[in-house]
DNA sequence: TTGAAAGCGCTAACAA
DNA sequence: TTGTTAGCGCTTTCAA
């Protein structure tokens, strides 16, 4: 009800007003507020119920100027549509809910500039710390991150110099790994089914890994297949339609994510293709949402909401230094079989 | 290079900074600086020049409290992990990314005493508006939004009295139209298959629409079936499989969300079960993602990403203001029949 | 076109 | 345990 009575000033409420309402000093409303220092519990009760009646709620602005601390993490990241960014998200949501602090998502859409532009804009508010996805930027915004004075975690990736912290995996390893896997179960002929985005660092540095391995066993991939945009599931079958008509003698398909690699499995399952018998298939990232499919895809955990509570963590620690020092954290993506890629099994 | 000689100072830096190296005073580099007001070409060259030189990034809290504006939009959401909320995000993105304006993000979990918490969090930001999913907050929810005098709107449900604004779906209409279409089409015996989220308003709303549809037309759910957590596809599966082996004579099923109609449909095709032919299956949100899928759901799109840049548009015209006006935005869902809720086709 | 002064709403530091 | 004072880094307003 006193609620009311106040929201007809149309000026937001300041502590002064709180001050005046309950007889106390702006200082000893602030003390109440924060939990600082002792206050007798007669005024915090006072306090308390004047700051309620009235509906106050506090100006961080304010504070954060005043305090020169503000608990903010920014978290840059590629996407949101992309499945795998939610589930870091996820896991930065749950590390820092036990803290102080609170994530601010800014999106890249994949492009170095709009990078920029956000991580400025983001620091502009001199958040705590920064967790932004990739080791890969423009060096202005190298430059920026460098001298923002606050700890730093490049995540997802670990093939390469972090500025400050780093939590991922190496995705140059998961493809060798891949490919070892897949050779080692006797398939030869393979096809290589991936995104069109050469700024997608992680997708391509998995496929460097992946050739790289491949040729040490004296092998290459026999045919490829890239798209951009669209429904990954569509896309996933469009594609290995495409490249089994024009190579139809592959034994194995690697694709680039489990998405368009669900696509191409039910693809195959449609046209009575023996899977893996006839063809092997595997994809990349263990998203838990597919594992109802009718045949469990190979593939390999990219640690999503780990490194996303990692980093969380390694900005908790340091909030309020200027730097994570330098922790690595690398993780190691697990390595799943699945029904797809096993050889004298199904066959 | 001269960005690494001011990094030294362990300071953040200033406008009095800038002003110092380029001679000129603090007010006129932060006229430059918003490129506001008359400044002559040459001031503005050296400010521009010194400001790019340190490196300096503007500190946004000082601004803002000065200045008594925030280019911050709220937006309160239930989950991440359910992917209709990044695609309202997405809408949202696009549609901000043509204002000063931008996205904070805060997250719920279903839980109205942490969506009380985080909007407190939120409004304690001073943003230029909140974007807040449902209609149904706590009181003191409501009161905070009420008194932030700043433009609210509700989004993704037209079922209810918005505070301010509002931009959404009847999820109520949904589950009615739903209901009408699988009855036109001759099913009689109908399964539910949904959520345990007695907290997901609009689920439940989609629910009473589609057995109020029913029972004007002298039917009712025959059987029912809920999940909670776990892959949305695994489930589907497991919840169709325990349904059909206690009601085998059900012709039809109505699975709350895609994913777990995915889930069913992958079942019963596993199964040999003649879809639509001997049951008929049908989802809800229109998730493109599920495009691939060896047979199309039937399913009403949600409008997720006109939700989004709608709600964002209103924000962007109201900034500023202390209110959205009331608008109401009710969008029409269109009832996609996909290839599981036709009878007379695959029969 | 530029500058000087005042203050945004809060908190740090000190005093009582 | 409580209060006072002086800013935090910027922008507003007014004067030059």
């Amino acid at each position: 009800m006193t609620q009311n009575i106040t929201a007809n000033e149309n000026r937001p409420l300041t502590l002064r007003d709180v001050s005046e309402a309950s007889g106390v000093s702006e200082m000893t409303v602030s003390r109440v507020l924060r939990n600082r220092g002792d206050v007798s519990d007669a005024t915090r009760a006072k306090v308390l119920q004047a700051a309620k009646d009235l509906g106050y709620v506090p100006n961080k602005i304010a504070g954060a100027l005043a305090s020169q601390r503000v608990n903010l993490v920014a978290v840059i990241i590629p996407s949101l549509g992309n499945l795998v960014f939610p589930e870091v998200m996820t896991g930065i949501n749950d590390m820092l809910d036990e803290s102080p602090l609170q994530p601010v998502v800014g999106v890249t859409n994949y492009e170095p500039e709009r990078e920029e532009k956000v991580l400025y804009e983001m620091l502009s508010w001199r958040p705590s710390g920064v967790i932004i996805a990739g080791l890969e930027h423009t060096e202005a915004s190298r430059a920026m991150l460098r001298n923002s004075g606050i700890p730093i975690v490049e995540i997802m990736d670990s093939d390469g110099e972090p500025i400050d912290a780093m939590v991922g995996i190496s995705h140059r390893r998961a493809g060798r790994e891949m490919a070892q896997a897949i050779v080692g179960a006797g398939f030869r002929r393979i096809g290589f089914l991936g995104t069109k985005m050469p700024l997608d660092h992680r997708a391509r540095k998995r496929f460097e890994g992946f050739t790289e391995a491949l040729a040490k066993a004296g092998l290459e991939v026999i045919d490829q297949e890239f798209y951009d945009g669209g429904s990954a599931l569509v896309k996933g079958r469009e594609m290995t339609e495409a490249m089994l008509k024009r190579t139809p003698d592959l034994d194995f398909l690697y694709f680039s994510n489990d998405m368009i690699g669900a696509g191409g499995l039910l693809y195959c399952l449609d046209k009575g293709i023996d899977v893996p018998g006839q063809i092997g298939l595997a994809g990349f990232n263990g998203l838990r949402l597919l594992d109802g499919l009718p045949r469990k895809l190979a593939t390999m955990d990219a640690c999503r909401a780990e490194i996303g509570r990692e980093a969380a963590r390694i900005i908790a620690d340091n909030a309020g230094t200027d730097s994570s020092g330098g922790i690595r954290k690398v993780l190691t993506p697990v390595l799943d079989l699945g029904e797809t890629l096993r050889r004298g099994q199904a066959r």
